[in-house]
DNA sequence: AGTATATATCTAGAAATATCGATATGCAAT
DNA sequence: ATTGCATATCGATATTTCTAGATATATACT
């Protein structure tokens, strides 16, 4: 686990809030599947363009912070708790 | 507490790294004082110009990550586990 | 006063990151 | 096959961060 580059991942706003958001993800979005919740969903609540968008969530999945399932021409994004945990624990224990 | 500050600070493996030597100064350095280490002693150990080092410590203190004292020309730094503390605990918080 | 040492600050160029528009890719529906 | 979406990727520019050298400041010692 490269502490480094999950730092500079949540060296963002804009990426923290987006973490943020997909906590709870029905408080912040009207369409919540299992897998998540699609890009264009996202990209509604940040004033940024579809491919700043894309490239944030790519970011933020390149260190394991969320995760994604492809479905049809949809691409769902929701956290990984699992590794979100174990980073916590990281930097807990790292700092 | 600003944690996009903290995590931009914290985005550098040379200041992760200087935070990791103060966590235990006796394992690192040779002069340690209860006020911490001086900056010539830490620029001693990272291949770094003395102004880059003297910059990354203000972006650490700046934080609250460490803190510092000036005694006579010197400066000694050290970690403020208070602070450092109550980092940690808020990112386990908010992420 | 003059010199040496430790640290901080300023300025500037190089490297990395942010961000967009344009384009590509893949899927769905006609 | 073609058109229309949703998303990803590419290429370019703007902004931020990195980093060093030069300079400033403060202290210590003759």
């Amino acid at each position: 686990m490269d502490l480094i580059r999950i730092y500079k991942a949540l060296a963002n706003p804009i990426r923290v809030q987006i973490l943020h958001w997909l906590k709870e993800p029905h408080h912040h979005f009207s369409e919540v599947y299992p897998e998540g919740v699609c890009v264009s969903d996202i990209k509604k609540k940040v004033q940024l363009s579809q491919s700043t968008v894309s490239q944030y969530l790519s970011i933020l999945q390149d260190v394991g912070l969320i995760q994604s399932t492809r479905q049809g021409q949809w691409t769902y994004y929701k956290r990984n708790e699992t590794q979100i945990d174990k980073i916590k624990q990281s930097i807990v224990d790292q700092l």
